[in-house]
DNA sequence: CGGCTCTTTGAATGCCGTCAAATATTGTGG
DNA sequence: CCACAATATTTGACGGCATTCAAAGAGCCG
């Protein structure tokens, strides 16, 4: 496995060996990044797809003043730029928020997989499905949630993202973002993530800094976010196992 | 064509002939719905898929105090359920909004066209991209505009979506909703979508009533909105001819 | 040590939510 | 067709959450 992680983190159960092998011998290349790196900027026109092995990765959109709305984020296992093989063409900008590894796969083997294997066609389908299911979360957190149950929501997902892909060690685990960069996640301004982040620590529920977050009361936090983690589909493999069952009906 | 409108709307032009008509045989039923008739409610295991052929429908999710978020809308042309293809459960409620007239798939012919016709399965996971592209753009306005950019936003995005099925006539389109869905989609309550209505009016922008948008100064009212249309990919079938030129490469 | 970035806290402003009530519109049954 | 109820729209007053502006403290690196 030269990429030294898990390929296609939690959609792995869903594929067979020669699926996982196909994918991983469509790898182009394998490359470091350093923070905050542009790797993608809106409009752009987009000839390879990258996949997430360490590190994270945002996708950014600008207001006319400037001020940025982090409108997706990207955990380890996560294939960032699979929707660019369809739309070609992003409206936002995609870049690393701490250092990263990925691997870059060239459209040419993506519309290959397209055409000769309808199965993995549908997981990696699948896959892009679950980003909208995040982002209609995120719509529902930031048309109904205070501050308070936004940044608490953010530190749920994440938690529970990372979790999937066994990055999480006993309610801690690493983020490197500042607090500003939650600020443009959560849509509210940095000033106020901080006060938030004192409020809570204060009643004991999660602490955060210096990349590091420490979840305290799982329980409490996520009542606080209201966050129920189904929308990420966690039992994925269930899931597609289902639609097989469609396909030979 | 037994729908009696364009299948597909704005998809269809990336569609050969014969992709066109196995759609249209794959339909299992058409159906007449009343207003507000819920489809699907979250975490009902889904096995059909359904296309808007008339009016309107809305993806709804709730806070725990019973507030709705409109998290998506669809317009006719749609292909509403798509994704629940390969999620087969949804993490929101779907409903109509005024009366509607949908198809209905079962969901063996979709995986039937998974598995047998590669550019057509393209074409089907490109709509559901463009679904995820509105997503961003809601996370984007909910995050950084106020109340005023985010409802002219959302009637900039109808205008130009029902444009693209020439369901818009000289700036005006109607629309069954009602204030209080204004303002489930925005994020902000009825009784202040009522005043950035009255703004707007009072501005020369648009008007809205009786389930008809009137816009007056479309410039006007997109740059309250900084509202940019090129996130709807509007040149769809340009996009798909890229996808095409990878294919054969 | 000095400059940089990030975090933290205070004070004042303002947008929007909540509560309340009046008006207008739609729908229903007698 | 009217009466009445239910639903939508409109407007006002008040309060609170979050922004803005400002500045002080903390950590890091050359």
């Amino acid at each position: 496995m030269i990429t030294g992680c898990f390929l296609l983190g939690r959609a792995r159960d869903a594929m067979t060996q020669e699926e996982q092998q196909l994918i991983e011998d469509s790898i182009r290349e394998v490359v470091e990044l350093p923070p905050r790196k542009t790797l993608v900027r809106a409009g752009e026109r987009i000839r390879t797809s990258t996949y997430l092995i360490d590190g994270f990765i945002g996708r950014y959109m600008d207001d006319r003043e400037g001020h940025r709305q982090l409108v997706a984020t990207h955990v380890p296992g996560d294939f960032v730029d699979l929707h660019g093989f369809a739309l070609k063409r992003f409206e936002h900008d995609v870049a690393t928020v701490g250092r990263a590894r990925v691997a870059t796969f060239d459209h040419e083997v993506l519309a290959r997989i397209n055409e000769r294997h309808p199965n993995l066609t549908r997981i990696l389908w699948f896959s892009t499905l679950l980003d909208a299911a995040m982002h209609r979360e995120w719509i529902f957190r930031l048309g109904r949630l205070d501050a308070a149950g936004r940044v608490a929501a953010f530190f749920c997902e994440m938690e529970a993202r990372l979790d999937m892909v066994k990055l999480v060690d006993e309610g801690r685990y690493a983020l490197p973002f500042i607090q500003t960069e939650v600020a443009e996640a959560c849509g509210v301004t940095g000033v106020h993530v901080n006060r938030t982040l004192k409020m809570l620590r204060e009643r004991g529920l999660m602490t955060f800094g210096d990349g590091l977050v420490t979840i305290h009361d799982a329980v409490g936090l996520r009542r606080l976010a209201e966050f129920d983690p189904r929308y990420l589909y966690a039992d994925s493999s269930e899931l597609m196992l289902d639609a097989r069952d469609d396909a030979t009906t």
